[in-house]
DNA sequence: ACGAATCCTGGGCA
DNA sequence: ATGCCCAGGATTC
């Protein structure tokens, strides 16, 4: 148990954090009294709003900063992009107007994603937001008390991989149960280091590798892709992409959501967007989410 | 290859 | 009150 002192720095506040960690990114966040608290991998983080700043506490110190830069994608400039896609394509103007402080998050630990994203199919923000925090009480391991509340990290992967299959159930995760405990199971089965190595695996066969997990389809893959393992390809096809497409490519009207038709859009938008393609799509997805 | 049914659960809504 | 629909899908047939 930690009970070192945090480590407090100044953040400007140039993107808005409760639109971040509001648009189904990250799940471990919430709004207090006194603002902002997360966790991301095993370090947590209180952010509070002044007036030019975020004034920002962390636990533990080493490495602190560094870690919420990375979390934010602090190193990539918001008006470059916002430029970038303008250009390529004009109708996100008023999207990315209404969304300027949104940025495109990063997780610390991959695998994480990966079970986090496994509660997410059917479901919606809150129950799965509950399912998880549920989760880390019942399962994960001590982390730090801070202002008075008991924190844990995320259960380990072998932790999930010894339960039986029914063991999420009462947590609220309804079939969902299995999908974890067999996902888990599968990673046990390829090894430590296998969740990193895909990050150098290239986007395609990444996602090859991915999808034969249990439980994860091409929707899942491209959430772990893009907020786990840092691919600028990826663009998660959910019903509110789907929709969103429809309306943006007439050949897709009238069609249902396929592999090829899936693959029509990730091809869309490569070709029009290239290495800005994350953040294009992070912008459609959460003006559909916040229904913009 | 495509469409449809099934799977847990909780909230919103008629 | 009760039933139905839908919510960041995947799997099976």
């Amino acid at each position: 148990m930690n009970q070192a002192t945090p480590l407090t720095f100044p953040v400007p506040n140039r993107f808005d954090l409760h639109l971040c960690i509001s648009a189904g990114q990250v799940f471990r966040w919430q709004s207090s009294s006194t603002g902002f608290t997360g966790i991301s991998g095993s370090r947590l983080f209180q952010v509070r709003d002044s007036h030019e700043n975020y004034t920002v506490q962390a636990l533990p110190s080493e490495h602190a900063e560094t870690a919420f830069r990375d979390l934010f994608r602090l190193e990539t400039d918001l008006p470059s992009v916002h430029s970038a896609v303008i250009q390529a394509d004009p109708r996100w103007e008023p999207w990315i107007r209404e969304l300027s402080g949104l940025r495109l998050m990063r997780w610390e630990d991959p695998e994480e994603c990966l079970f986090s994203f496994l509660c997410t199919p059917a479901n919606n923000i809150p129950r799965i937001t509950g399912m998880i925090q549920r989760l880390c009480e019942t399962y994960g391991e001590p982390l730090f008390s801070f202002d008075s509340t008991f924190h844990r990290a995320f259960p380990q992967i072998p932790t999930l991989a010894d339960l039986p299959e029914d063991a999420l159930r009462p947590l609220g995760f309804g079939y969902r149960s299995r999908s974890l405990i067999q996902a888990a199971r599968a990673l046990r089965e390829r090894g430590p280091g296998w969740m990193e190595s895909l990050k150098s695996a290239g986007y395609w066969d990444a996602k090859r590798e991915l999808v034969r997990l249990p439980g994860v389809g091409a929707k899942i893959a491209d959430c772990v892709l893009l907020l786990g393992l840092d691919y600028w390809e990826s663009v998660p096809v959910d019903t509110h992409m789907w929709q969103a497409m429809q309306k943006l490519l007439p050949e897709l009207q009238g069609k249902s959501l396929t592999e090829k038709t899936y693959r029509q859009i990730l091809d869309w938008f490569h070709d029009r967007f290239g290495v800005w393609t994350r953040w294009a799509q992070q912008y459609l997805f959460t003006a559909r989410l916040k229904k913009l």
